[in-house]
DNA sequence: ATGGTCGGCAACCGA
């Protein structure tokens, strides 16, 4: 089973990546974040000759997540339990006796405003829900863009990106809440080395080429599945495509 | 080196 996760900063304007993506590499699931389109306009035509089922909850601007998959997805919903309001930060959808759940976790923009507490208080309440829906003795994966960095070999300079709202002490403690309910971070499984990263920051001069970059994009698994991946790798976006987006696919396969 | 990015979508906001 072959898992994958990619922040496309708005889907349809990276369809000219997406669709060819799917052709050649044959996701079983592809989790999207930040679709930025709503329900009503989403890409169906586009998608179609992939033959991928789409399942998606999207807002006019921000935020949006979808799960496409090969085999029709049981099971979905969208949103946290208590959240039907700001439903398109997270998609679940149960796929070959799996349960996925795609999340867009809140950036929180800076530390001195209400936005970072939202991101604090978000955690906490994903790990309820985990405790609502699932049990870490299944096979549950938890994948997407979490707007963190876990630890210092995760972002390019870690003295002077110390404080930043996706690598701070709070940032850090509230994901290892999370993982705490039982994830194991499959990249982390696999390379232990610093370096590797998924997003690289548009506003920064050449980050792509000097690989000025952030892991802030996730496949966790539940140890069941854990001890079944066999390979995680980041798949780099080519330097020489038009468009391409600042974050990365991440890809991870499965023996099951 | 006194600027330098995107996307949505129509004036800025979010990243």
């Amino acid at each position: 089973m072959k898992i994958v996760t990619f922040n496309a900063n708005s889907l349809r304007s990276r369809l000219h990546i997406v669709v060819p993506w799917l052709k050649t590499q044959a996701p079983d699931v592809l989790c999207l974040q930040e679709t930025k389109v709503q329900d009503v306009d989403f890409p169906h035509e586009a998608l179609r000759p992939t033959g991928y089922h789409c399942v998606f909850r999207g807002e006019k601007k921000y935020n949006g997540v979808a799960i496409l998959t090969k085999s029709e997805p049981q099971d979905v919903a969208f949103g946290l339990d208590d959240e039907p309001l700001d439903a398109a930060r997270l998609a679940r959808a149960r796929v070959g006796g799996c349960l996925i759940v795609n999340t867009y976790v809140p950036q929180g923009q800076d530390r001195e405003l209400p936005a970072f507490q939202y991101k604090l208080d978000w955690l906490v309440r994903l790990r309820t829900y985990f405790e609502r829906h699932a049990r870490p003795d299944e096979p549950v994966l938890w994948m997407g863009d979490l707007n963190a960095a876990r630890e210092a070999k995760d972002v390019y300079d870690p003295e002077r990106l110390w404080g930043h709202v996706c690598y701070c002490r709070e940032v850090q403690e509230a994901l290892k809440g999370v993982m705490d309910w039982g994830f194991v971070d499959v990249f982390r499984q696999h390379c232990d080395e610093p370096g590797h990263y998924t997003f690289w920051d548009y506003r920064m001069p050449k980050a792509l080429e000097r690989n000025l970059g952030w892991r802030l994009d996730y496949i966790m698994a539940t140890p069941p599945l854990a001890q079944r991946c066999r390979r995680c790798w980041i798949d780099r976006p080519a330097r020489a495509l038009a468009k391409p987006s600042d974050h990365t696919f991440l890809v991870a396969e499965f023996d099951i």
